[in-house]
DNA sequence: GCCAACGTTGGC
DNA sequence: GCCAACGTTGGC
């Protein structure tokens, strides 16, 4: 069995790769893109997971987790109070995802330029202008090029 | 099932 | 805060 390796993207401002150490763990909540969400009930129990900061200053990856807990309903769709309330969710057919991460490791920061510049990443989807997706797959080849710059830094 | 309007994302 | 890119919604 292999391990996937994953990217998601989180603002540091509402959560940060630091708020996830703080905690432990988290349930990947929140998730309203289809697409992200197809993604996150793909993650398995140990799959590795880049986390990236996006509308930061400056944008880039800050660590790494892993997946703790396969994709379960995500209960926010049915609360009214919460900002990711989705009324036309049933609770016999829910509509989104949510999956647990823990963190593995914080990485020395790695800005969005220097993202850049790391061959491996040419033509990959982080790179790519105008892509939103906040779930999505990286190939072992992209995920380990990341670690690495990471640790050939400072 | 088309597509315009609208909302969101995310780099700058 | 701007705005381009993209996804979703809803009228037809």
């Amino acid at each position: 069995m292999t391990r996937n390796h994953w990217l998601v993207k989180t603002e540091p401002d509402v959560f940060s790769y630091r708020d996830l150490e703080r905690l432990g763990r988290t349930d990947w909540d929140g998730v309203r893109n289809y697409q992200a969400r197809n993604h996150l009930r793909a993650m398995r129990k140990g799959d590795l997971v880049i986390v990236y900061h996006s509308n930061a200053e400056p944008p880039g990856v800050a660590g790494v987790a892993t997946v703790d807990a396969e994709h379960e309903p995500d209960p926010s769709q049915f609360d009214a109070g919460s900002p990711y309330f989705d009324p036309r969710s049933r609770r016999e057919d829910p509509r989104w995802s949510m999956t647990g991460l823990a963190p593995v490791e914080e990485l020395d920061f790695l800005p969005l330029d220097e993202l850049r510049t790391i061959r491996e990443l040419t033509g990959s989807r982080l790179l790519a202008p105008g892509n939103r997706l906040s779930v999505f797959p990286l190939s072992v080849v992209e995920f380990e090029a990341i670690v690495a710059r990471a640790k050939t830094r400072s």
